[in-house]
DNA sequence: GGTTTTACCCTTACGGCGTAAGTGCAGAGA
DNA sequence: TCTCTGCACTTACGCCGTAAGGGTAAAACC
């Protein structure tokens, strides 16, 4: 196998395949707000024309089912070494980190049909921990349940807010401020003001307050269900 | 102003308004599986030419804003007749049959930075109710997020399911289980004929377990949060 | 009534998208 | 050597959002 060549096309003697396909969409992907990439610009990347992709996957969302997948095999499964609580977190806390380091995925979920085998693989791990556990079968599906949307669900409205850094927080919040008609949304500005805005405040800590009483609930309930 | 005719074309005498523009807009995304509409459909359905949309609206993102608006419209504010609890868990139910009335939204939401008026609204009274039920500033952010994002993920899970009536989960899980590599995934395919397919099985009953279980959780934070 | 202004709507065009259909070429097996 | 087969390429189609500018009917003024 020839050594890649400095220049722009990548070398034209190794065919490509899926795997390499998906890794460079999902690279592509995740590089500075583009989201998922056209066919075109996946296809310049890999040095090759867009219809050529088409002999590897039949389509589109077949692309952006294995791309789903290649996030999900990102994301630890759940220890078995440890409690089921804290395997249960350690795996939350991993999803989190994989939706945010791809933040396109989230919203191609919704969409995705057909899940992958990694996918299949870490629906099983997480079911199977729960079971070991001590949950029932139904007390997994309602545990299992509460949790993904949780994560789910704070990820998503993490991802819209529009700033990184606590730093950016500030002047977002200050300019939102500004248009708001105080006396129209007095909690609402009251909240910003007194709590969004005070020192040393981190939206990132709101996951883990969440997730602990979710948790709670969970241990409470753990053998009352049925 | 001329009786409509009969024939297609919407009577061209009532100037189009960013109202009327933006009903159009949700009824046409509600038609089945379509998504949000292009601004080509949007406009045919209105009996004018795409372009003539970029009359009331800068570009087609402040349509989507309106949208978004829209539906949180619906989404009855906390009653503040009955206790703190039953009114969260009667927005929360609200909120999740807005969501599910209007698939396309959830979707809009995570790329949405400019929140309507409605949408202001309805957070300013959710925030409130939460401290009139006794709850700090910091407890209120801690109750809002978490109800949230249990709604938004249980909602953005329940949409991606490929079925909508309990037959339809029927033949769609059958059909997955015949595909299903059983020896690899014990647990998943446990979980899917001892549970998903017991007959009486609805997953939406889920949403309550859950939605209770945080409701559990924060009642019994309330007062603890500083 | 006549004129001007304003408010909308229309036409045309551009570059980008996913992909259907068909062509060309290089390596493997006979 | 020749054919076969697998892969990449070319071309083309009908969508999309929207930039730029032209046309006209109602309203406002004299």
């Amino acid at each position: 196998m020839p050594a890649e060549t400095a220049g722009r096309p990548a070398p034209r003697r190794t065919t490509l395949s899926k795997e390499t396909v998906l890794r460079t969409a999902v690279a592509l992907a995740d590089e500075a707000g583009t989201g998922v990439p056209s066919m075109r610009r996946l296809a310049e990347r890999l040095g090759v024309e867009a219809m050529s992709l088409y002999h590897h996957f039949r389509n589109k969302d077949l692309i952006l089912d294995g791309m789903v997948d290649l996030v999900f095999g990102e994301i630890e499964l759940p220890p078995d070494d440890v409690d089921w609580r804290t395997s249960m977190r350690r795996r939350a806390v991993s999803m989190r980190g994989a939706l945010i380091r791809h933040p396109w995925a989230i919203s191609l979920m919704d969409s995705r049909k057909n899940p992958g085998h990694a996918t299949l693989r870490h629906h099983d791990a997480v079911i199977g921990r729960l079971r070991s556990g001590g949950f029932s079968i139904a007390g997994a599906a309602h545990a299992f349940s509460v949790l993904d949307s949780y994560v789910y669900g704070f990820t998503l409205q993490e991802l819209s807010l529009p700033f990184t850094s606590s730093a950016g927080l500030e002047d977002t919040a200050d300019s939102i401020l500004k248009q708001l008609p105080r006396d129209e949304f007095p909690h609402l500005t009251e909240m910003i003001t007194d709590h969004a805005l005070k020192p040393g405040y981190a939206y990132t800590e709101e996951f883990g307050i969440g997730l602990d009483l979710i948790l709670d609930g969970l241990q409470r309930r753990r053998e009352s269900w049925p």
